[in-house]
DNA sequence: AATTGGATTGACTGGTCAGTCAATGAATTG
DNA sequence: CAATTCATTGACTGACCAGTCAATCCAATT
């Protein structure tokens, strides 16, 4: 079989996507030509078209990739055994190490696609509800497990866990709020603190 | 004076902004031609241009024009003698009001500015941050007081406050939340239980 | 009723860019 | 060492659309 040229075939494809994710932080989908993702890959522009069968695509594929591993990070999460708080700790953990480690992909994830839902996200509501679901389904199981406020809709709590999460990360992304290391880690706190705690601290509680 | 042709040359301008916070809610900014809003507005395409520099300037006017009020009644809100957490709601309720009554106004801001920070959020990344600032000082004040959590950046906090709303208005303008009357009423409590009462219910509170 | 100046019209232009395609290159196979 | 297959190239095209502009309209003024 002709192995060699395959695994060269994946790697183009590989250093084509590894270049929009530059590109696309970069610029931003709308603004980029597709001549641009081809220079930025050292490559000519009509190999985009033959890994790819549109400059969308290109998007979509970046997307799903890197949306379907946070799925998975989340649904492994849920199974585990561990209280309501502490999943959602892991969670926004996550999400934070992946900005620590990859920001590009997740600035281009959250703002091409994410907050996006108009053009992009239309496309990937089914897959952006489903993350939406999982987060729901922890918070119910720690409302029946009584570790959780039962009066607060599930699904209402997820957004708001998760846009809390989004925000933050924009904040990083547009340079609104400090991203040292420690900030990062801090930041996972603070968001735990808040959307778990709660920022009431009057005279009753601990 | 020309009065009555001023005032006509007034409403003009209006029902061009009008017409444009409808064609831009329905097809996207990106995705729709000037052609359109002339159309929609009942006018020649021209006119757009007699009126504003650029498509561009369209969407800028309509989203400082609802920004500008929501800063000014945050600052209302703030110069109230209230605990923190009645500030926040009050936030909550005014922005989930102004969603109820202007669902494509707010679905404008949101999806092609707000979330959009690369292109248009970068132009207005003042703006919008004069917001967290001053959500940010109600945070603060609230901690001073001793009604909230000191150990919470407040910033961070805005940003998580803020982000959870503009989350849940995302869920209805995509349909993934419900929205009937009584949601959007339920949603400001849920809201701010969660991020003031917080989701944690274990043993040791009320 | 002539004049003025802003409001209004819509055909047209110029630039941009996604996607096509015919040609070329290079590894693999028989 | 053909023949085959698929990667790779980049010039080209066709569509699209923001923004321009010369012409027309019309209320107010003189």
């Amino acid at each position: 079989m002709a192995t060699a040229r395959r695994q060269a075939a994946a790697d183009k494809r590989r250093t084509i996507l590894d270049a929009a994710v530059r590109v696309f932080a970069r610029q931003g989908f709308h603004s980029c030509r597709v001549s641009d993702i081809a220079d930025e890959a050292g490559v000519a522009y009509g190999l985009v078209y033959h890994y790819f069968d549109s400059k969308d695509e290109v998007l979509d594929t970046l997307f799903l990739e890197r949306w379907n591993i946070m799925v998975d990070v989340i649904r492994t999460i849920d199974g585990q055994d561990l209280p309501a708080r502490e999943k959602l700790y892991s969670i926004v953990s996550f999400i934070v190490d992946s900005y620590r480690h990859e920001p590009d992909v997740m600035k281009v994830i959250i703002v091409e696609v994410t907050r996006a839902a108009n053009s992009f996200g239309q496309t990937h509501l089914r897959a952006i509800d489903e993350a939406y679901g999982l987060i729901a389904g922890i918070v119910s199981r720690g409302q029946r497990e009584g570790s959780f406020n039962p009066d607060v809709s599930p699904l209402f709590a997820a957004f708001t866990f998760y846009g809390a999460i989004e925000q933050v990360l924009t904040g990083w992304i547009f340079d609104m709020l400090p991203q040292g290391e420690r900030d990062l880690e801090q930041a996972k706190h603070f968001i735990i603190e808040t959307i778990c705690g709660g920022l009431d601290r009057a005279d009753s509680s601990k």
